[in-house]
DNA sequence: GCCCTCTTTTAGGTATGCCTAAATCAGGTA
DNA sequence: TACCTGATTTAGGCATACCTAAAAGAGGGC
């Protein structure tokens, strides 16, 4: 497996995404908004990503990852998650931080450093952040959850991810003590998304952005 | 300070290592032949380093790095060299594979990144190869140094420093148990350029190429 | 079924950084 | 001083990846 452009492989990664959230096909536009350029970049790029057999693209229907395509966007995620795992470990990032600089340095980490980290730090299964980090071979093994927002007053989840997209929503829950593995239990649920959790650190409100950030692992 | 493109930081590190070396301005072709680019690459890269001000640049005499890209070009320096330490330090990376990982993170680095592992390796002054590594305000502090290949037999030198231009050359330092701080006595100076040394694992015949890769501190 | 609107693609252009081929310059030789 | 040779620069192209403006397609409302 050739190795590919940094613009190829954030292109990859952010189909992979977008394609688990949206359960089929992505759009050209919803694509050039979480990269940040155009539509006519984008779709000028999937046109060439078609070129290359990495994703099955349909004009003016969307875009899915071929097999090859789905095996680098699998291979580009697990150096980022790796990379987010190691700077936590021996530099002490915080989770907040992990993920800026992951993204900058995962395109120039070759595969053998890569498989020195994985080793270095015994092939953690999650990343700071609770994502699962993808095996050598490809595969991602993705632990039941479900948002934070779904669960009904009364009911507990402990914490099984936090969205790295926004570190603001990270620094937030840090300083409200709530962490990854945490406890909490829905007090209510507001109109908008917002929501009161109680947690060990106390009770606390959770804006709409931040509840959607959560992921937990139900009935606790 | 702004941030360069990895082509233009690749050239200001390359030139002011040819000007370290030569003493003087350094010739167009010699900077293509370093960077493996062809002399017209390199002369239209010239042009638009002196357009930014990062050199002093005198079409068909040579270029010189301004104060600016000194200041960035040992900026680079620094990042590669603290890289180089910190994969040896955390991975156990050996010397001969840090220079090529190194190479390839240097420019993703961010500054603020940087600095957490100056510190968490305690602001070593020198990397894997014995190679100084630049403060953060821009100093570099040479210790002074001589070639192997300058002593006379009977005389004695401790490795400082070994080039990491081969990596060849370094896993023979390695296979033949001599590393950075060694005490090694010439025995014999062959013509062409290679030398008999006797070091603590003993005595070995260096190929020319060999002994112009170290530098030693002299009068052991 | 037609049209209107929004999305998406095509067209054409910019910037970077590399290449080859051709022209030009510098410096030593006759 | 005129010329030759080798180094260097200019000229013209290619690939990547982005942009804006204009054209074209898709799908809903009437």
């Amino acid at each position: 497996m050739r190795s590919f452009s940094p613009a190829v492989e954030d292109y990859l990664k952010a189909i992979y995404r977008l394609e688990s959230e949206a359960g089929g096909p992505v759009k050209t536009s919803a694509l050039g908004g979480w990269l940040g350029v155009t539509p006519p970049s984008a779709s000028g790029m999937l046109k060439k990503l078609d070129d290359l057999r990495l994703v099955i693209y349909v004009p003016y229907r969307g875009v899915r990852l071929s097999e090859a395509g789905r095996g680098a966007a699998v291979a580009v995620v697990r150096r980022h998650r790796l990379l987010e795992a190691f700077l936590a470990e021996t530099l002490g990032l915080s989770w907040d931080k992990v993920h800026d600089e992951a993204e900058a340095l995962e395109h120039a980490l070759s595969p053998g450093l890569c498989e020195v980290i994985a080793a270095r730090l015994g092939d953690p299964r999650t990343d700071p952040h609770g994502d699962p980090i993808p095996t050598r071979d490809g595969r991602l093994i993705e632990a039941p959850s479900k948002n934070l927002g779904s669960l009904r007053p009364g009911q507990r989840g402990r914490v099984a991810r936090v969205s790295d997209r926004d570190p603001a929503v990270l620094r937030f829950l840090t300083a409200r003590g709530i962490a990854l593995g945490d406890i909490l239990e829905i007090r209510e649920v507001r109109p908008g998304g917002a929501v009161t959790v109680a947690a060990r650190s106390g009770v606390h409100l959770l804006e709409a952005a931040v509840t959607a950030a959560i992921r937990v692992e139900a009935g606790q």
